[in-house]
DNA sequence: GTCTATACACCGATAGAC
DNA sequence: GTCTATCGGTGTATAGAC
């Protein structure tokens, strides 16, 4: 192989294990897989990394910015904010649908994260990482289609990721396009439930769901 | 070790097994750590069992089963479906959070089933039933409480298994009761508001969401 | 810096004594 | 039916030649 500086041979590996890691599961990509993967010997493994979990730790946060990236990507010009949430959500169940081999990869990286004291902290942040995301798309939509949160938006982004962790969840485990789809609708329509019209003044009859 | 007739050494050596999932994660739970966990041979695990695969896969409908027991046996008696429907949340949030091993063992076991051909069918199974339950406990509430749904059962239900899907992710990688409970009380909000006294007319202002 | 060869632990599964 | 002993294989990691 040819010479490689050691960053260069460690997103090298990263790359490699992750194509393994799709194709086969984490508890499949042992160093011996990846290093065939990626066309290399064992032991520049082991010159770059100190050991695979550290390797696991640098391929997680490789993976949360990907997945942040393309998720933010998608705030598309809605009129509105419903149809705004509801194409935010089909941006991502496209993604979904596109490569589920990565998001079941995701679940199985969090699973071992945690259970490996090295790499226990890492999914904390990486959840904290969506509901940030998850509130920028919420704040931005919200001003390009003239309307407010009635409720804190900190909370709605939660719930914004729960819904897309949801869909996540039983589209991988039945792969069911029309259930998606209404569950989409659904989130649509009690996200939508909490905005009110930007320059109103705050209702006397407060907030908490029902039509905008 | 005593004498056992072969369905008893195997409900052993399973509940051995989940002891050693939940306090190790799935991939530590070799075959030599359960048989050490049960206080039996190695030979004895083989004997009853063909592979550990096999024993797995008796485990999952074990654990399936008593997640649905735990779940359905939480219907209390309440006033308004909201409520109802908050508390039924309330009781799944409270195993997840006295158990919290036991919800991320599952987790794990998913991601190990989808991974394992032989085992592959198990999770979309798994799936159907939490459905299923879910509108057993939707229907039973509606019953109890005097109103109907406006959408399709079936789709509401699914909405329900997203939202505790969702709960259960966000809470095991944050730990945030309040959030936690944020949600639940939106979820409850977002489901109540599909409903409608059970002997009116239909509205003609119609139910929201589309028919499907 | 990169390789081959190997150390050493542990895996699932089985043979064969009792 | 239950055990000890062991097989063949694979895991992470490293030693040492080049």
């Amino acid at each position: 192989m040819a010479r490689l500086s050691s960053a260069d041979r460690r997103a090298v590996l990263v790359r490699a294990a992750l194509r393994v890691i799709d194709r086969d599961g984490v508890y499949r990509a042992t160093t011996r897989a990846i290093v065939a993967e990626a066309e290399m010997s064992l032991a520049s493994f082991h010159y770059v990394f100190r050991s695979r979990d550290e390797m696991l730790g640098e391929l997680f946060a490789f993976v949360v910015r990907r997945e942040e990236e393309a998720t933010l990507a998608a705030l598309s010009s809605s009129v509105s904010i419903r149809q705004a949430v509801r194409s935010g959500l089909q941006a991502y169940f496209d993604l979904l649908a596109a490569h589920p081999e990565r998001e079941q990869a995701l679940q199985e990286l969090i699973q071992y994260a945690l259970r490996t004291p090295e790499l226990a902290a890492l999914p904390g942040a990486q959840y904290r990482r969506y509901v940030h995301s998850a509130q920028t798309m919420l704040e931005h939509g919200a001003e390009l289609t003239g309307v407010r949160w009635a409720i804190p938006i900190e909370q709605l982004s939660g719930v914004l990721v729960a819904f897309t962790d949801g869909l996540t969840m039983s589209w991988l485990a039945n792969r069911d396009d029309s259930a998606a789809a209404a569950l989409m609708e659904f989130a649509a329509d009690a996200i939508a439930a909490q905005s009110v019209p930007a320059r109103s003044i705050p209702a006397s009859d407060p907030p908490r769901e029902q039509p905008q």
